[in-house]
DNA sequence: TTCATTCTTGGCAGTTTAGCCAAATAGCCA
DNA sequence: TGGCTATTTGGCTAAACTGCCAAGAATGAA
């Protein structure tokens, strides 16, 4: 990887922007245990059916997860299941912003 | 980690937001070479150096970046330096995705 | 066919974000 | 102090995002 084009870092964005909504993260959490359905999701994120279709129409077009349909239902799965790891990551920036703050606390 | 709140998939979404822009991407790429001063990093990203300012800002707040002053300039580090490993795992998606769209023109 | 279920799509209102310019702030030097 | 450079902040407009409701499409059962 030389020098990525300002396409390339806008592609990436893509990806990363249909990940961070905490909805999209709940998802993406479930599917990482195994397939669910839309039904399944829907009721633990606990918004309109409409609204959870939408976060994973945009996570496929995303190509973070892929969808099989069985009878009235669909099922997702996570197609690159690799996006489960920045989530330590996350964690870390998290714990670094709790200790800023408590040190700006501190004085 | 049991089962993460509502909270915090918000916590975690707002990191992933502050990453998900191009220039911000371009940025912490950048970083992760050595700390830069504002004016090189909007140099490099070609727009006012406003935006820069509150794009570092944003990075800032979300834990990511940090900053120093010296003198009338002020420099940017890598606070976090693990998100530079999202990178291989956004290209495997991207990868993925190239991959979708050509067995569907394939047919 | 008709009905019920599951999911997707269209459309709308409210909120957030991005990027520019202008103005304010901070540090350095003469 | 005055001027210069580097950076941040405020304000504005345009664009994008979110979530709901209503309507449409697909499947299976009666």
């Amino acid at each position: 990887m030389k020098k990525p084009t300002k396409t390339q870092y806008e592609a990436r964005a893509e990806v990363l922007k249909a990940m961070a909504h905490p909805s999209r993260l709940l998802i993406v959490d479930e599917l990482a245990k195994g397939e669910r359905c839309v039904c399944e999701l829907t009721e633990m994120i606990g918004a309109d059916v409409s609204t959870v279709s939408k976060h994973l129409s945009l996570l496929k077009n995303a190509g973070i997860v892929m969808d099989e349909k069985r009878g009235t239902q669909v099922f997702y799965t996570l197609r690159v299941p690799c996006v489960v790891n920045f989530f330590s990551c996350v964690e870390a920036v998290l714990k670094e912003r709790a200790r800023i703050y408590l040190s700006a606390v501190a004085g």
